[in-house]
DNA sequence: TCCGCTGTCTTGACAATGTAAAATCTCGCC
DNA sequence: GGCGAGATTTTACATTGTCAAGACAGCGGA
């Protein structure tokens, strides 16, 4: 287990170099927890999540770090309305689905897996290269309940 | 103008009511002041709006009003990533494009002009009742001071 | 026109989230 | 091993949204 951790931060650090970035121990340790726990996680439960493992981070530098990573396409930053934003360590390009109920957030695949996937009117002045789509609704294990009780 | 005012308040009482709602002070103050100024405005924005004009509106009133006129169907909240969220007054569903430079929102027609106007992947399970599109670049006005730049 | 009920507003304090600036440190290169 | 640019850390603060409880007012009925 251990051994795995350790190749995960070499591969983080691998990659991170390859992106131009200078490999911190802050950076490695955000995008190494990222790429284990998956899913979409808050900047405060990054530092949370890895203070649980004994790696303090102070919460600046881990907004610094997000913010790096995700200008070097290394994170995305989920778009997911207002609130607190959300990052992921994700290679291909996707939508997100958000439950109205327990507000869980789904991957939805992108039909095209490139950014833009889709393309403004034709009246649109300027230049457009990112279509984010958010679905919202209920999820599977939300409705259950919801048509028992009607 | 006053006139015009008196009969904005009116027609937007109108609306309330129509929507079952009760047409209470705050609520026709700032979905008045909304239909008038237009584009997409935070609370913040509107308190401090409705000051300008001798309105003086609690906040936390604000926060209620803009959630139950959404929750109504009366505003849109536009999705538009972290941050403060931005409430609008509109009748048709549309999308957003926000440019990365200057941060201005502008609406985008849907093509179908009701929600949900795209369609999950088979594969999902669950409902879908809507489908918000941001789309990120550059506006038309950021657009020429950068390429005269370079 | 008045009364009462219910929902809404209002108030103040608070929690969460993100930002600014400056000093220190460290990574990568030579 | 040492230098320099860039990254981290620290503190303090601004912004944004939330909670709870009491006062108030709109709406329907008499």
């Amino acid at each position: 287990m251990t051994g795995q951790v350790h190749e995960v931060a070499e591969a983080a650090r691998t990659r991170l170099q390859r992106a131009g970035l200078r490999a911190t121990r802050p950076r490695v340790l955000v995008y190494s927890l990222l790429r284990q726990v998956g899913g979409h996680r808050s900047v405060d439960e990054i530092v949370g999540l890895l203070e649980e493992r004994g790696n303090t981070v102070p919460r600046m530098s881990a907004y610094n770090v997000v913010a790096d990573l995700a200008a070097a396409g290394l994170l995305l930053c989920a778009d997911v309305g207002p609130g607190s934003a959300l990052y992921e360590a994700s290679d291909t390009w996707h939508h997100h689905f958000i439950c109205r109920v327990c507000g869980t957030v789904a991957d939805i695949p992108c039909v095209r897996g490139e950014k833009p996937c889709l393309e403004p009117p034709a009246s649109f002045r300027g230049t457009v290269d990112e279509a984010q789509v958010i679905f919202r609704g209920i999820c599977e294990s939300c409705i259950r309940p919801l048509s028992r009780k009607s």
